[in-house]
RNA sequence: GCCCCUAUGGUCAAGCGGUUAAGACGUCGCCCUCUCACGGCGGAAUCAAGGGUUCGAUUCCCUUUAGGGGUACCA
């Protein structure tokens, strides 16, 4: 067949592949600099597995002083979702994942000289590059019915399966003679670009994958799809042209992609572009309700959004610093070792990613947030507390800002010290942990307690409670009232004959706890008086009796 | 159905032919202590099963099992 002719026939219009060469040449970076990109579909927010591939992105490229670029793969007309683009980018730039070039949200421009970095705005690349291939005898019309969706697809598979035994891998299409395909353009029938693949799938091929290793998979035999019968390419060939001429060096993607990788091979390999280096990373499950694991669900599982996290008030460095741990397991290790140096110093790097599929746990990144703030100051912890209430509790961000040195005081307790307070994992759970400080006492955890005697005890410590003292002579003066109280000052003592004594000086303090916070646990009650002051001291205690 | 990937404690995981099988989270106990948290010390808990290869397998090969993924004009 005369293939010239049918690509003209085809894409009367379409540019030659030179024009686009030209426009794009080959990056001029430094030897060793890898281009990366995150490439979402804009078909919902931000998946928590795209973070997790951003990150990647972005410090490999930050290692080689290479580049990580922005694409949007919006070829899917029917699943797009507006504003998901700009949202998908601002969600990077907030958790500081911002990329160095490409997509930049809708107000601002793209930056870079391989846009357009939106694929629906390239139909005309891939329309040259789609010419190209028929013209070389590698692609052919197909003008078969389309499959509408998976329940479409699986009828489909189902019936062939059950009438051949097998799935036909080779379109029937792709027999079609000049005349044929003539006709039915003519009669103004629509068509789909498909691969003519010559691959034999029982031979196999050497790969190598970043995380995987070196590998051998089949050839490829599926006469893939090139573009759809709306002019627009499926992933396969969109990935192909833009990768060879955006200059990606390394493609980072899910390892749902690994069983395509063949046919996106022999796509290069038509097109006459190296491909890039791949590493399929392992996916983000968890443990559905009947204990299997699964991919982490947009729909049932909020924590695959990643505004998930910013609205429950985590940390964004601690989300990403959780990311990294399951990415790279001596993270938490070198993290012990460097406890002020940020996460971007730490040697990342993609060999070390394990091939597992990881659990979200989020009891371990309660623990990782919760070690990240409390190595930050009381102003910094003021900072972002007040930045999340702001847009998730107005009434605690009014009152936080009201008073910001008692507001800074509270979050200072046992803050800023060699041990400082684990309690914290979200900004979300502050409110209630500090109720009592800033909302004063609703109601009293006495179960189990003895109102006479913290009556009594209050009674007594009221009279001495100075303001003044400092720590160490405000505990003196518990101990010197205890015993006059009855209460034991020796812990030894008290275990031995605690019949003795009405109680210790444990006792004796949860009493005063409760008068001043309503709880039986709490941080350190002399610095919990001092921010409260002696008035609103005194009125707690005149408040029990 | 077929194809691919994965398999070390409850979770994340080091390990890459010979180890008392790291470490972290969680859990339990003790110590510290005005409670809680922190911190310190210690304990329990893992190589999915069965075959090979080898002087020797957690490690290499095969089978089974389990889980995940793919098999779309979705990404």
């Amino acid at each position: 067949m005369d293939t010239q002719k049918l690509a003209d026939l085809l894409y009367p219009n379409a540019k030659p592949i030179e024009y686009w060469l030209e426009k794009y040449p080959k990056r001029n970076l430094k030897r060793g600099a890898e281009v990366t990109r995150l490439a979402p579909s804009p078909t919902g927010y931000l998946h928590t597995g795209h973070a997790y591939s951003a990150l990647i992105n972005k410090l490999t490229a930050k290692k080689s002083d290479g580049v990580f670029y922005l694409r949007l793969e919006d070829t899917d007309q029917k699943r797009l979702i507006d504003n998901a683009g700009d949202i998908a980018y601002n969600m990077l730039v907030s958790y500081d994942l911002t990329p160095d070039e490409g997509y930049r949200g809708d107000e601002l421009p793209q930056i870079g000289e391989y846009g357009d970095y939106i694929q629906s705005k390239r139909l005309n690349i891939y329309q040259s590059f789609a010419k190209y291939l028929v013209e070389k005898g590698k692609a052919f019309p197909c003008f078969c019915k389309k499959s509408e969706g998976l329940e479409d697809v699986e009828e489909r598979r189902q019936k062939q399966l059950e009438e051949t035994g097998a799935i036909e891998e080779h379109d029937p299409c792709r027999t079609l003679s000049y005349e044929e395909i003539e006709e039915k353009i003519n009669n103004g029938e629509e068509f789909a670009l498909k691969l003519k693949s010559c691959g034999n799938p029982e031979k196999t091929i050497k790969v190598v994958d970043l995380i995987k290793g070196e590998r051998e998979i089949r050839e490829n035999a599926k006469d893939i799809v090139l573009m759809k019968s709306n002019g627009i390419p499926p992933y396969a060939f969109a990935h192909a042209v833009d990768d060879s001429l955006m200059g990606t060096t390394i493609v980072v993607r899910g390892e749902e992609w690994y069983p395509s990788l063949s046919a996106h091979l022999e796509l290069f390999k038509a097109l006459g572009f190296k491909p890039p280096k791949y590493a399929h990373t392992p996916v983000i499950c968890k443990l559905d309700e009947n204990g299997n694991k699964r991919k982490l669900s947009k729909r049932k599982d909020p924590e695959a959004d990643v505004r998930y996290f910013i609205e429950e008030g985590y940390p964004k460095i601690a989300v990403i610093e959780y990311l990294l741990n399951l990415l790279n397991s001596d993270f938490e290790i070198w993290r012990t070792n460097n406890p002020k140096l940020s996460y971007k110093e730490f040697p990342f790097s993609i060999e070390k990613i394990g091939s597992n599929n990881p659990m979200f746990d989020f009891i371990k990144l309660a623990d990782i947030s919760k070690n990240y703030i409390s190595h930050l100051s009381a102003d910094e912890v003021y900072a972002m507390l007040t930045e999340w209430a702001r847009r998730y509790d107005v009434e605690f961000f009014k009152t936080l800002t009201e008073n910001q040195d008692y507001s800074k005081a509270v979050l200072n307790i046992d803050r800023e010290t060699p041990k400082p307070r684990k309690d914290i994992a979200k900004w979300n759970e502050v409110k209630n942990y500090f109720d009592y400080m800033f909302y004063g006492i609703k109601n009293y955890e006495l179960d189990g307690v003895d109102k006479k005697k913290v009556k009594e005890v209050i009674n007594a410590y009221k009279d001495v409670y100075n303001e003044e003292d400092d720590k160490e002579t405000w505990f003196a003066r518990i101990k010197e009232l205890a015993p006059k109280l009855g209460y034991a000052t020796d812990n030894k003592a008290y275990k031995q004959n605690p019949e003795n004594y009405k109680g210790n000086i444990a006792d004796l303090c949860m009493y005063i706890r409760i008068a001043l916070t309503g709880r039986k646990n709490s941080p350190d009650i002399y610095s919990i008086a001092q921010i409260l002051g002696a008035r609103e001291v005194n009125r707690r205690f005149e408040n029990m009796l």
